[in-house]
DNA sequence: ACTTTAAATGCAACAACGTTGCATTTAAAG
DNA sequence: CTTTAAATGCAACGTTGTTGCATTTAAAGT
């Protein structure tokens, strides 16, 4: 699919008004059915940003095959808008109150980004 | 109000459904205002859950005047589906590549709760 | 090459969430 | 008691996302 080769050759997560409008001529219901499909067979990963859009990015080597963890740290530019992928990035260990035990972390991380620095 | 009142009195984030029918008298449109109204004036913070749904919760006593910065973590139980702010876990200091400066971080923990575990 | 079957696409409709404009009610100030 | 402003409710609209159904496309079988 194009839009897999979309999503891997551009750095960013996508949006599905980007995606929309990278791939006027397919519908939009297809295209919420592509990229379900793709998460549920763990090809990306969705991101909710902190403005509650909701973006895909590809899993890329490190993540696990059967969990699909994303254990890596989210970006969001407040300049330029885009949300990345710090794969290099991984999640800190949290100390909790006791009584709570952890299954997942999800970090997204707000400021400036390389680009527009 | 009796919004503030609910948000205050029970420990966790209330989604906008939940406020709908604790207060089902109230029009959801006055609720969305007296949300907003909350948020603007820093009495409240808005969670976007790991389901994509809004979720609002009080400020507490660690919540900067000026800069209403939540500096706490938020933890998603996966069996009650409530959301809770702990106000005591604060963020992690990370270390990102460079070029990208950091103004804020969203942390959501997702694993079961005290009450469920 | 033709038929059959299944998968992928498009369309219509619907539901949830959220916002805006306008009229009405409520309450505060004069 | 009147005037003004704030708060509420209603209607309408836009966006996001899902589901059902018909149609097209492609794959498999003969």
């Amino acid at each position: 699919m194009k839009v897999l080769e979309e999503l891997t050759g551009t750095g960013q997560a996508l949006s599905h008004t980007e995606l929309e409008s990278t791939f006027s001529k397919v519908d939009r219901i297809t295209l919420y059915r592509v990229l379900k499909d793709f998460e549920e067979a763990g090809l990306v990963h969705k991101i909710i940003g902190p403005d509650g859009v909701t973006r895909f990015a590809v899993c890329r080597h490190n993540c696990p095959d059967e969990t699909h963890t994303e254990d890596h740290v989210h970006f969001n530019c407040t300049n330029c808008h885009k949300v990345f992928c710090l794969e290099h990035t991984h999640n800190p260990d949290l100390r909790l109150p006791t009584g709570f035990k952890i299954s997942g972390i999800q970090i997204l991380v707000q400021g400036i980004c390389k680009h527009c620095s």
